[in-house]
DNA sequence: ACCACAATAGCGAAATAGGGTGAATTCTGA
DNA sequence: TCAGAATTCACCCTATTTCGCTATTGTGGT
């Protein structure tokens, strides 16, 4: 028997789910809510598997809701399921630990499945957000493309690396074994070739693009 | 009609897939191949819209090829099928552009769901790939724990996150509408506090440690 | 031989940053 | 309401940085 809280705001779909589990085989509703504000006491008095939510609700939203939910029950699992298809909400429920994430135009029995599914330790997604979610992991886990490299040469490389360890032109000097007039000259010819005009911004450029 | 070459070292598997999508409605068998050695020709003179993919092969393995395929025909869409389970294998055949990920345990119905919707633009992935897919991108991309948060005020973070931009003292007055002297005042505290002594120290640490 | 360029070095001026000290005002939690 | 924190500002002095220009040496390519 999967115990399943619903969190939806729309009271016609907030029914329509009660009657859908309720007369299901192996699925209990112990509850449907519509807003997540008292969410702890609401879970805490209920104790569930599975939770069915929504993003879109008044006050606090899904996915903050499943980030408090996963802090104060971590063993309940959670199914997102909303009209939202932005990269934005599906990065965020992920993050926050939604274990599933399916759109409102799943059917009936694709909901029940999607519930078992997540039940049984897997992660039921809509299939076009599956394909989201492996576009985001590309986009944000390949190798950051070097946008540009600015043609930085050896002795300059060295340089920005000293300078985002934060060293001094006497320090990066000492450590190079060179003048320190030396350092200032590459230095200007650093700044020249990443178009910046400060130690600080060079080093916030050098690290976003990791040119070191 | 759906185009599809099939990459697998096993002999045995290799002909019932051959079997199973000749004998299926809407699907067509372009080729069967051992081995990705000669990936870029085969796939050359049999088009196809999408590649049953095998990890485990001699020569070049499924996610190299994945990668080269990828490169030469970013139009086909690839399909991982392994009996691996690690989250490496996960990891690297995402990123080498993969649009599905299934197990050697699936159905021969489930391939031909599988194929199906990895030509409709979604990615099937079998419920525990899912699972283990949201797990890494949790992992991977989580804001990786702010070790020390360092007890900045909310005056001193806005000054570091201007900092960090790369504005100059004059600059950064004149954004927070306070005089310079005042700025001063909280660079000075914002180094005491994280323990640095220069602009390109506070901004590295900022950067590394995401106070910002 | 000539050129481009990396790497080195120097000088000087002006701007900016860093640190010491002190102090007034506002906010905030107990 | 009272202590402590946060925010604000001033003045002084020194160190560092930034940027202008110039110049020598070595190296690789044409």
């Amino acid at each position: 028997m999967i115990r399943v809280a619903i969190f939806e705001d729309n009271k016609h779909l907030r029914e329509t789910f009660r009657l859908l589990l309720d007369s299901a085989k192996g699925f209990e509703c112990t509850g449907t809510y519509n807003d997540c504000n008292n969410l702890v006491n609401d879970l805490a008095s209920h104790s569930c598997d599975v939770a069915l939510m929504d993003i879109e609700m008044p006050g606090m939203n899904g996915i903050e809701a499943t980030r408090l939910l996963k802090k104060h029950f971590p063993g309940i699992s959670i199914l997102i399921q909303t009209v939202f298809f932005e990269d934005e909400y599906i990065f965020n429920a992920i993050c926050a630990g939604a274990s599933g994430y399916i759109l409102k135009s799943t059917t009936p029995d694709g909901y029940l499945e999607a519930i078992r599914d997540v039940q049984a330790g897997g992660s039921p997604m809509t299939p076009g957000i599956a394909r989201r979610v492996l576009e985001l992991f590309k986009d944000k886990l390949q190798p950051a493309t070097p946008v540009q490299d600015y043609d930085l040469t050896v002795q300059e490389k060295k340089v920005l690396k000293l300078l985002v360890e934060g060293k001094s032109y006497k320090l990066i000097a000492a450590d190079l074994f060179v003048s320190i007039d030396t350092v200032k000259t590459h230095i200007r010819n650093i700044y020249s070739k990443l178009h910046v005009h400060s130690g600080t911004e060079a080093v916030s450029l050098a690290l976003r693009d990791k040119i070191v």
